[in-house]
DNA sequence: TTACCCGGCAAACATACGTTTGAAACATAT
DNA sequence: ATATGTTTCAAACGTATGTTTGCCGGGTAA
């Protein structure tokens, strides 16, 4: 309960960078501790196994972001005004980019892991987020059936995760585009800059189908 | 060169299955071959590696997909009539939908597989990949470039890949999400109706930052 | 038949992994 | 100073992995 020697957070430094970079399965404990300049047995010894190890740094991630959205929802629902459908990405994405990111390379590591969070197999992991987020995310959800009342609720299902998916993946993998955009265009964008363009293409996603129905 | 005595065809269509389900690291070839019912030394004889088998896989879905593709473009290529991004896009769909895929069950591993494509360590895959499918990827966005001569081309690059990352990770965690589907809204959605969803917000994604540039 | 090559098989190989152990080093409080 | 609880460390454990090895069977051609 004391003070952090140092040990857990370097811990989870490493393995939040590493994890991002080549998977879960495919990073190995030693890898880790040995980047870390810990002992093997840290691991082991501060959080018990490596899948408790996964969701420690999902959970250094998520607690802050879930709480303050739970947090600006709350205020949502005092105020009167509606809250409008890009006004409520804006939000969500504007947290997501401030509540942690010293560095603006953190985002994509968040974005990253939660990525491979959908797309690993770690069935731990998605019963852990789900019984420890799930209540939030439905709670945005809800919000967000609010503030498009013309969208049926399953349609608005679909275009979310159609949303999420352009989100999860475009981020994820942003490094990646951020360097081809660079040489096959000359053009060097931010984070900021990406998010620019991802929200309008969420916004006109969630807006299109009213023809098709 | 004679007819194969199943063997090979047994491996491909038993890992294809189990890395769509588990990924490629977490899938270890005495699964595969235990299921497949053929001998462990099997997949190192006719494969040479489980790098070799991965990469195999990956050709029995794409080989016969991407020739179409560019069959289809060579037609397109000679008419006269401008092809129209809904149409262009329902077209890439279609063919994923027909060149394979007995079963609809399969065109999900299909796109399943290339997420983890995307998301997996496995740099050797993407290297793979881009080497011997490139230049398709390629000529189908010049084509789309043509048919979208309002967008800016660095604007259509993103938006493409919003596109294709909501493509990639709806249709890979589609199983999942059907699933809520019909226990939130109690209905059952094929795959062609996922598909009729996922378009219109791809092309409404990609028409829309207009406002924004 | 004999010789030959290809596909299949059980067994072994070397390595890497997550985890455990027991002792040493450290800090803190009595 | 002594005792107590916590953290670190090197080493080992058991297991699972990808790959390799010889050997056997059954076709085919000379």
């Amino acid at each position: 309960m004391a003070a952090q020697t140092g040990t857990v957070q370097r811990i989870l430094d490493t393995a939040e960078v590493l994890f991002a970079e080549k998977g879960f399965a495919e990073t190995s404990l030693r890898a880790i501790t040995s980047k870390a300049g810990v002992n093997l047995a840290a691991v082991n010894y501060h959080f018990g196994s490596k899948e408790a190890l996964i969701q420690a740094v999902f959970e250094r991630f998520l607690t802050p972001f879930c709480t303050a959205l739970d947090a600006r929802m709350d205020e949502l629902a005092e105020a009167d005004e509606a809250p409008g459908l890009d006004r409520l990405l804006a939000l969500v994405s504007g947290l997501a980019l401030t509540s942690q990111a010293k560095e603006t390379h953190r985002i994509a590591l968040f974005f990253r892991l939660c990525g491979l969070a959908y797309t690993q197999a770690q069935g731990h992991l998605r019963r852990y987020l789900r019984e420890q987020y799930g209540a939030v995310f439905k709670r945005f959800l809800r919000v967000l059936n609010a503030a498009a009342p013309d969208v049926p609720p399953m349609e608005l299902f679909w275009r979310i995760h159609f949303g999420l998916g352009a989100a999860v993946f475009a981020l994820s993998s942003m490094d990646s585009l951020r360097a081809i955009c660079k040489s096959d265009f000359g053009v060097e964008l931010g984070v900021a800059d990406v998010n620019q363009r991802l929200l309008p293409f969420i916004v006109g996603g969630i807006r299109s189908g009213d023809a098709a129905s």
